[in-house]
DNA sequence: AGCTCTTCCTGAAAGC
DNA sequence: TGCTTTCAGGAAGAGC
Protein backbone atom coordinates (compact mmCIF):
# COMPACT_ATOMS: atom_id res chain seq x y z
CA UNK A 1 0.00 0.00 0.00
CA UNK A 2 1.77 3.08 -1.13
CA UNK A 3 2.12 5.68 1.53
CA UNK A 4 4.68 8.90 1.46
CA UNK A 5 7.68 7.19 1.27
CA UNK A 6 6.63 4.43 -1.47
CA UNK A 7 5.13 7.31 -3.99
CA UNK A 8 8.68 9.33 -3.02
CA UNK A 9 10.21 6.10 -3.95
CA UNK A 10 8.23 5.87 -7.19
CA UNK A 11 9.08 9.27 -7.85
CA UNK A 12 12.79 8.76 -7.91
CA UNK A 13 11.87 5.70 -10.20
CA UNK A 14 10.06 8.19 -12.84
CA UNK A 15 12.87 10.58 -13.00
CA UNK A 16 15.24 8.29 -13.75
CA UNK A 17 13.35 6.68 -16.83
CA UNK A 18 10.57 9.13 -17.52
CA UNK A 19 11.49 12.52 -17.37
CA UNK A 20 11.90 14.93 -20.33
CA UNK A 21 10.01 11.91 -22.33
CA UNK A 22 7.35 13.22 -24.68
CA UNK A 23 3.86 10.93 -24.70
CA UNK A 24 2.67 9.44 -28.14
CA UNK A 25 -0.20 7.94 -26.95
CA UNK A 26 -1.78 7.04 -23.98
CA UNK A 27 -4.59 3.99 -23.44
CA UNK A 28 -6.79 4.45 -20.73
CA UNK A 29 -7.57 0.28 -19.87
CA UNK A 30 -9.66 1.14 -16.57
CA UNK A 31 -12.25 4.17 -17.29
CA UNK A 32 -12.76 3.99 -13.56
CA UNK A 33 -9.36 5.21 -12.87
CA UNK A 34 -9.41 8.00 -15.24
CA UNK A 35 -12.75 9.39 -13.68
CA UNK A 36 -14.10 8.11 -17.28
CA UNK A 37 -12.43 11.29 -18.52
CA UNK A 38 -10.70 8.42 -21.05
CA UNK A 39 -10.87 10.40 -24.04
CA UNK A 40 -9.82 13.53 -22.84
CA UNK A 41 -6.66 12.07 -21.22
CA UNK A 42 -5.53 10.53 -23.94
CA UNK A 43 -6.09 13.13 -26.68
CA UNK A 44 -4.84 16.05 -23.84
CA UNK A 45 -1.62 13.81 -23.27
CA UNK A 46 -0.50 13.46 -26.66
CA UNK A 47 2.83 15.34 -27.76
CA UNK A 48 3.34 16.66 -23.98
CA UNK A 49 6.61 16.65 -22.65
CA UNK A 50 7.07 15.65 -18.79
CA UNK A 51 9.04 18.81 -17.66
CA UNK A 52 9.18 17.47 -13.83
CA UNK A 53 7.82 15.10 -11.80
CA UNK A 54 6.90 15.77 -7.97
CA UNK A 55 4.99 14.30 -4.99
CA UNK A 56 2.40 16.17 -2.88
CA UNK A 57 0.61 13.67 -0.09
CA UNK A 58 0.45 10.64 -1.51
CA UNK A 59 -0.18 11.99 -5.02
CA UNK A 60 2.26 11.76 -8.22
CA UNK A 61 2.33 15.24 -9.84
CA UNK A 62 3.82 15.13 -13.99
CA UNK A 63 4.32 19.01 -14.76
CA UNK A 64 3.81 18.72 -18.66
CA UNK A 65 4.68 21.15 -21.55
CA UNK A 66 1.30 23.44 -22.54
CA UNK A 67 1.02 24.03 -18.36
CA UNK A 68 -1.01 20.67 -17.78
CA UNK A 69 -0.81 18.55 -14.85
CA UNK A 70 -1.30 14.95 -14.79
CA UNK A 71 -1.86 13.23 -11.66
CA UNK A 72 -1.63 10.00 -10.76
CA UNK A 73 -2.40 8.44 -7.86
CA UNK A 74 -1.70 4.74 -6.85
CA UNK A 75 -4.54 4.15 -4.70
CA UNK A 76 -3.99 0.72 -2.58
CA UNK A 77 -2.53 -1.21 -5.36
CA UNK A 78 -0.99 0.81 -8.33
CA UNK A 79 2.26 0.25 -9.52
CA UNK A 80 4.13 2.19 -12.11
CA UNK A 81 6.14 0.08 -14.69
CA UNK A 82 8.88 1.53 -17.12
CA UNK A 83 9.28 -0.83 -20.23
CA UNK A 84 12.33 0.51 -22.48
CA UNK A 85 10.42 -1.50 -25.29
CA UNK A 86 6.60 -2.17 -25.89
CA UNK A 87 5.66 -4.49 -24.08
CA UNK A 88 2.08 -6.32 -24.04
CA UNK A 89 -0.39 -4.83 -21.92
CA UNK A 90 -1.15 -7.08 -18.49
CA UNK A 91 -4.41 -8.01 -17.37
CA UNK A 92 -4.31 -5.11 -14.53
CA UNK A 93 -2.86 -2.40 -16.97
CA UNK A 94 -5.37 0.62 -15.71
CA UNK A 95 -3.47 3.00 -18.52
CA UNK A 96 -0.67 2.42 -20.83
CA UNK A 97 1.72 5.46 -22.10
CA UNK A 98 3.71 5.26 -24.62
CA UNK A 99 6.52 7.95 -25.11
CA UNK A 100 8.48 8.98 -28.85
CA UNK A 101 11.69 6.64 -28.10
CA UNK A 102 9.46 3.79 -27.81
CA UNK A 103 9.67 3.85 -24.08
CA UNK A 104 6.46 2.62 -22.32
CA UNK A 105 4.90 3.32 -18.80
CA UNK A 106 1.93 1.07 -17.40
CA UNK A 107 -0.05 2.15 -14.62
CA UNK A 108 -0.65 -1.35 -12.72
CA UNK A 109 -3.62 -1.40 -10.49
CA UNK A 110 -5.10 -4.65 -9.25
CA UNK A 111 -7.56 -3.30 -7.45
CA UNK A 112 -8.39 0.19 -9.57
CA UNK A 113 -8.43 2.53 -6.66
CA UNK A 114 -5.97 4.58 -8.31
CA UNK A 115 -6.44 7.94 -10.19
CA UNK A 116 -5.59 10.02 -12.92
CA UNK A 117 -6.50 13.08 -13.22
CA UNK A 118 -5.23 15.87 -15.89
CA UNK A 119 -5.74 19.35 -15.20
CA UNK A 120 -4.89 22.13 -18.10
CA UNK A 121 -2.90 24.04 -15.77
CA UNK A 122 -5.46 25.66 -13.16
CA UNK A 123 -4.02 23.94 -10.10
CA UNK A 124 -7.43 24.40 -8.04
CA UNK A 125 -8.96 22.06 -10.29
CA UNK A 126 -6.75 19.10 -8.88
CA UNK A 127 -7.52 17.36 -5.58
CA UNK A 128 -4.31 18.61 -4.08
CA UNK A 129 -5.54 21.95 -3.34
CA UNK A 130 -7.98 19.96 -0.43
CA UNK A 131 -4.74 18.53 1.09
CA UNK A 132 -3.01 19.44 4.75
CA UNK A 133 0.24 19.98 4.89
CA UNK A 134 3.49 17.69 4.42
CA UNK A 135 4.62 15.45 6.85
CA UNK A 136 8.04 16.49 6.37
CA UNK A 137 7.40 20.27 5.68
CA UNK A 138 5.36 21.16 8.60
CA UNK A 139 7.46 22.92 11.84
CA UNK A 140 6.53 21.50 15.49
CA UNK A 141 4.82 24.60 16.42
CA UNK A 142 2.39 24.45 13.35
CA UNK A 143 2.05 20.85 13.78
CA UNK A 144 0.94 21.16 17.87
CA UNK A 145 -1.69 23.66 16.64
CA UNK A 146 -3.14 21.65 13.91
CA UNK A 147 -3.62 18.91 16.57
CA UNK A 148 -5.35 20.92 19.12
CA UNK A 149 -7.47 22.60 16.64
CA UNK A 150 -8.93 19.35 16.01
CA UNK A 151 -11.25 17.18 18.70
CA UNK A 152 -11.02 13.37 17.12
CA UNK A 153 -9.08 10.53 17.66
CA UNK A 154 -5.64 10.54 16.73
CA UNK A 155 -5.39 7.82 14.46
CA UNK A 156 -8.24 8.32 12.18
CA UNK A 157 -6.61 12.39 12.01
CA UNK A 158 -3.43 11.33 11.10
CA UNK A 159 -4.93 9.03 8.16
CA UNK A 160 -7.11 12.07 6.81
CA UNK A 161 -5.26 13.78 4.03
CA UNK A 162 -6.54 17.20 4.71
CA UNK A 163 -4.85 17.10 8.23
CA UNK A 164 -1.79 15.76 7.26
CA UNK A 165 -0.61 15.10 3.50
CA UNK A 166 0.70 11.57 2.80
CA UNK A 167 0.55 8.80 6.48
CA UNK A 168 -0.78 5.92 5.47
CA UNK A 169 -2.60 2.72 7.87
CA UNK A 170 1.38 1.24 8.00
CA UNK A 171 3.32 4.83 8.93
CA UNK A 172 0.27 5.65 11.06
CA UNK A 173 0.34 2.67 13.57
CA UNK A 174 4.57 3.01 13.88
CA UNK A 175 4.66 6.46 14.49
CA UNK A 176 2.08 6.25 17.11
CA UNK A 177 4.11 3.54 18.21
CA UNK A 178 7.33 5.09 18.59
CA UNK A 179 5.67 8.71 19.81
CA UNK A 180 3.89 5.85 22.63
CA UNK A 181 0.50 7.48 22.03
CA UNK A 182 -2.62 5.69 22.30
CA UNK A 183 -4.13 5.27 18.83
CA UNK A 184 -7.75 6.55 20.40
CA UNK A 185 -6.25 9.39 22.12
CA UNK A 186 -8.00 12.47 21.19
CA UNK A 187 -5.95 15.16 19.80
CA UNK A 188 -6.96 18.24 21.16
CA UNK A 189 -5.89 16.71 24.95
CA UNK A 190 -2.29 15.74 23.99
CA UNK A 191 0.35 17.49 25.73
CA UNK A 192 2.81 19.59 24.10
CA UNK A 193 5.74 16.79 24.82
CA UNK A 194 3.49 14.33 23.00
CA UNK A 195 2.36 16.26 20.12
CA UNK A 196 6.21 16.88 19.90
CA UNK A 197 7.28 12.73 19.97
CA UNK A 198 4.89 12.53 17.64
CA UNK A 199 6.19 14.82 15.14
CA UNK A 200 9.34 13.51 15.49
CA UNK A 201 8.62 10.08 14.67
CA UNK A 202 6.42 10.72 11.46
CA UNK A 203 9.67 12.53 10.37
CA UNK A 204 11.94 9.27 11.67
CA UNK A 205 10.26 7.10 10.14
CA UNK A 206 9.10 8.38 6.67
CA UNK A 207 12.66 9.68 6.44
CA UNK A 208 14.38 6.16 7.26
CA UNK A 209 11.58 4.71 4.64
CA UNK A 210 12.35 6.93 1.54
CA UNK A 211 16.00 6.16 2.53
CA UNK A 212 15.27 2.36 2.35
CA UNK A 213 13.27 2.67 -0.50
CA UNK A 214 9.53 2.08 0.55
CA UNK A 215 8.06 -0.80 2.30
CA UNK A 216 7.43 -4.24 1.06
CA UNK A 217 4.58 -5.18 3.14
CA UNK A 218 2.29 -5.45 -0.09
CA UNK A 219 4.65 -6.72 -2.63
CA UNK A 220 5.62 -3.21 -3.26
CA UNK A 221 8.22 -2.94 -6.04
CA UNK A 222 9.76 0.31 -7.68
CA UNK A 223 9.74 1.32 -11.25
CA UNK A 224 12.75 -0.28 -11.96
CA UNK A 225 11.26 -4.20 -10.17
CA UNK A 226 13.22 -3.90 -7.01
CA UNK A 227 11.95 -4.39 -3.63
CA UNK A 228 11.85 -1.75 -0.97
CA UNK A 229 13.36 -2.86 2.46
CA UNK A 230 11.20 -1.25 4.82
CA UNK A 231 9.55 -4.13 6.28
CA UNK A 232 11.93 -5.22 8.27
CA UNK A 233 11.72 -1.81 10.54
CA UNK A 234 7.89 -2.40 11.65
CA UNK A 235 7.25 -2.70 14.81
CA UNK A 236 3.84 -2.91 15.21
CA UNK A 237 2.26 -2.88 12.04
CA UNK A 238 0.80 -6.78 11.10
CA UNK A 239 2.30 -7.81 14.64
CA UNK A 240 -0.37 -8.92 15.99
CA UNK A 241 0.42 -11.37 18.96
CA UNK A 242 3.77 -10.33 18.93
CA UNK A 243 6.33 -9.11 21.37
CA UNK A 244 6.19 -5.51 21.46
CA UNK A 245 10.34 -4.55 20.86
CA UNK A 246 10.40 -2.19 23.60
CA UNK A 247 8.24 -4.25 26.80
CA UNK A 248 7.24 -7.44 25.16
CA UNK A 249 3.52 -6.92 26.07
CA UNK A 250 2.05 -8.65 23.16
CA UNK A 251 1.03 -6.34 20.30
CA UNK A 252 -3.01 -5.77 20.50
CA UNK A 253 -4.94 -4.87 16.72
CA UNK A 254 -8.40 -3.10 17.33
CA UNK A 255 -10.37 -1.26 14.74
CA UNK A 256 -10.35 2.74 14.95
CA UNK A 257 -12.49 4.25 12.36
CA UNK A 258 -12.81 1.21 10.19
CA UNK A 259 -9.30 0.74 10.47
CA UNK A 260 -6.99 -2.00 11.74
CA UNK A 261 -4.49 -0.45 14.82
CA UNK A 262 -2.06 -1.93 16.19
CA UNK A 263 -0.51 -1.08 19.34
CA UNK A 264 1.39 -1.71 21.98
CA UNK A 265 -1.04 -1.59 25.09
CA UNK A 266 1.30 -1.06 28.03
CA UNK A 267 3.41 1.77 25.94
CA UNK A 268 0.61 3.50 24.75
CA UNK A 269 -1.60 3.62 27.23
CA UNK A 270 -5.24 5.35 26.79
C1' DA B 1 -17.21 19.03 13.36
C1' DG B 2 -16.58 14.39 13.54
C1' DC B 3 -18.29 9.71 13.89
C1' DT B 4 -19.97 5.36 11.51
C1' DC B 5 -21.14 2.88 7.63
C1' DT B 6 -20.92 1.86 2.72
C1' DT B 7 -18.92 1.49 -1.81
C1' DC B 8 -15.37 0.60 -5.06
C1' DC B 9 -12.10 -3.90 -6.42
C1' DT B 10 -9.43 -8.22 -6.44
C1' DG B 11 -6.64 -11.74 -4.48
C1' DA B 12 -5.09 -13.91 -0.38
C1' DA B 13 -6.24 -16.19 3.60
C1' DA B 14 -9.28 -18.18 6.71
C1' DG B 15 -13.35 -21.06 7.52
C1' DC B 16 -16.09 -25.05 6.72
C1' DT C 1 -9.39 -31.13 -1.05
C1' DG C 2 -12.15 -27.52 -2.69
C1' DC C 3 -15.60 -24.30 -2.34
C1' DT C 4 -17.29 -20.11 0.13
C1' DT C 5 -16.74 -16.22 3.00
C1' DT C 6 -14.07 -12.70 4.98
C1' DC C 7 -10.62 -9.40 5.05
C1' DA C 8 -7.45 -5.74 3.53
C1' DG C 9 -7.39 -0.66 2.82
C1' DG C 10 -7.28 4.88 0.26
C1' DA C 11 -10.72 7.92 -0.51
C1' DA C 12 -15.21 9.73 -1.08
C1' DG C 13 -19.95 10.14 0.02
C1' DA C 14 -24.15 9.45 2.90
C1' DG C 15 -26.48 9.94 7.08
C1' DC C 16 -26.51 11.13 11.87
Amino acid sequence: MPELPEVQTVITGLKKTVLKKTFAKATIYAPRVARFQIKSIEKGIKGKTILQITRRGKNILFELSGNHTLLAHLGMTGHMFYYSKKKAKDKHDAAIFRFKDGGELHFHDTRKFGKLILSNGKSDSLPTEKLGPEPLEITLPEFIKLFHSKKRMVKPALLDQTILAGLGNIYADEALFEAKIHPQRITDRLSNEKLKALHSAIRKILQRAIKTGGSSVANYVDVEGKPGHFQIYHKVYGKTGHACPRCGTKIKRIVVGQRSSHFCPRCQKL
